[in-house]
DNA sequence: ATCCGACTTAAAGTCAACTTGAGGTCAAGT
DNA sequence: ACTTGACCTCAAGTTGACTTTAAGTCGGAT
């Protein structure tokens, strides 16, 4: 397949296809008359990056799971050892949400910013 | 007050500061031999100005909290409209954080990264 | 032969929220 | 007079994940 086959089989554009194989998290593919040409496996490859960014890893992260963090390590161990990792962090990021939206939905009753302000700001005072 | 003091008084640097009054969520202050001078109540500003960053605003959300939407709205209300929207904005980021946390909890059965791509597509493919 | 569309590259642009750097100014203390 | 330290402005750099642009190449159809 041509990189725009992919581009169109995968909904991606054929710039990020060729950015993810400049950012290593795809083989670089054979070429005829210079241009790349890609089996359909790039689809599947495709679709565990797709999948790996969902969960919200990083290019950088995605790399590692791919090749080149503890070279033996099976798949399914790599993907443990960041999953977990990543795990924890979505907890601090969803708790972080939940205390967002307390303070959003709490109905803030100062007439005017300036009060508003004093009030924060005295708060944030008393904390220390 | 200088802006070295309200640096150190607010725990933001005076870069940040500077950077805030262009951004134009910060008034611009008077300047005694070409140097801000602000009032004590720039800490109160400041003050809102972190609580609405706690609560996931962009500048420039913050700004039009500020001024410039809706003129002659009072304060409150135009804190509930932002609030409302970012309501929203976070119940649906929580919602994909949950989704992600379902997905790197299953363990990966796979044996390999090849057997996981054609897994996940296919399951892509399957949901068209 | 030439034209078109799909492809190639490298470099630069995008977004947010700042920080960093260079080069200059100001007022106070010695 | 001179130094010091805090401040000033303006421009450029930072991060991540791309997109956009410019200029060039390829192969097939007319």
């Amino acid at each position: 397949m041509t990189i725009g086959q992919v581009a169109r089989e995968s909904g991606l554009a054929a710039s990020a296809i060729r950015f993810y194989e400049q950012a290593g998290v795809l083989p670089k593919p054979g070429r005829i008359g210079g241009r790349r040409m890609y089996s359909a496996s790039i689809l599947e490859r495709l679709a565990v990056i797709e999948r790996a960014k969902a969960c919200g890893f990083s290019l950088y992260e995605t790399r590692r799971l791919f090749f080149g963090f503890r070279e033996g390590t099976p798949p399914s161990e790599r993907w443990q050892t960041l999953a977990t990792k990543k795990i924890a962090e979505l907890d601090e990021l969803a708790r972080k949400i939940a205390a967002t939206k307390e303070l959003l939905q709490r109905p803030c009753a100062c007439k005017d910013l300036a009060e508003c302000g004093r009030r924060i700001y005295a708060k944030k005072q008393a904390a220390r």
